[in-house]
DNA sequence: CAACGTATTGAAAGTGATTCTCATTATCGG
DNA sequence: CCGATAATGAGAATCACTTTCAATACGTTG
């Protein structure tokens, strides 16, 4: 086992992760880091190509997974797409997702003033909405924990 | 114009945004009620044809689409789905997206303590991860506004 | 209560994004 | 330098969702 090195550049998480660096990864680096704004997968694709014509667009997709695992490259939402809905319970409010059976709580407190103000420090960007969702384990779900250390698996049907 | 209801069912507010009550929207509101959990388009589908059997798949996403614009319901999103992405500056981290020109600005000052404390305190759950993305405006496009307030239109190449 | 204008619908085709398959190629440790 | 094996490209396949359009049903109005 090699000391990881301490630089956390796109590279360094690769091969620490032991993955090989490729010709086309380093394309597929070299197209994120020319973007100040986020990019689609598409977009890779196509910036990459000028550096690796021969890159194909599913070695695309399996990079650009293979870099959030590691931590090099970080996930830009969009509000529209989701994979579930619940029904709202009041006003304002977020959802708590269970990691164990998938189930959904919501709340309302949520001040995220603070972190607003701190974001909008450290970036320069005025901050005008949140998006938030909480993870965690619900109360049956930590209970049947309790019961069976061992069967840690999922739930949802 | 009625007076909107005090309750905000979601019968209630598909009424107010003066949306007709049919049989497939009260069967999509039912299967949504069954659940639990967060349910996937799909999931509400199979479910609200055992009220109303001859229901489209069509039908479905268009009347989950217009409950989450009248805040009926919530979606519930998956660290995976997204649709950019921005490479990693530091360690922990999350995102501002600017909303005028899609720029990705990247801070790492959240104390989200509070928030999540408030949030097991209403729910019961407890917390042990959180997903927060932030959406406001960049220095650029705040300038721009203020050279042309009239052009509020994007500039995403 | 019946008639009407219009929002809504189902089915099926269409679309775009992502994943899979598998034979070929390239990386990197030894 | 060599070889085990991770990684790749091309294109088919799958998936999730949207569009289209003629037929239908909601809720209002007379």
């Amino acid at each position: 086992m090699t000391e990881p090195p301490q630089d956390w550049s796109a590279e360094a998480r690769l091969a620490a992760a032991g993955h090989r660096l490729t010709r086309q990864r380093k394309a597929v680096l070299g197209a994120l880091l020319q973007a100040d704004s986020g990019v689609t997968a598409a977009e890779v694709f196509q910036l990459a190509r000028s550096a690796c014509p021969d890159l194909g667009l599913a070695t695309v997709y399996r990079t650009l997974e293979m870099l959030a695992e590691v931590g090099a490259v970080r996930r830009v939402h969009g509000d529209d797409r989701c994979e579930a809905y619940v029904p709202t319970v009041g006003g304002h409010g977020h959802t708590v997702v269970c990691s164990g059976c998938g189930r959904v709580g919501e709340f309302t407190a949520c001040d995220m003033r603070p972190v607003m103000a701190a974001a909008a420090a450290e970036t320069g960007f005025s901050i005008d909405g949140h998006f938030l969702q909480l993870t965690g384990t619900c109360e049956e779900c930590r209970a049947r924990r309790r019961a069976d250390p061992s069967g840690v698996g999922k739930v949802r049907s």
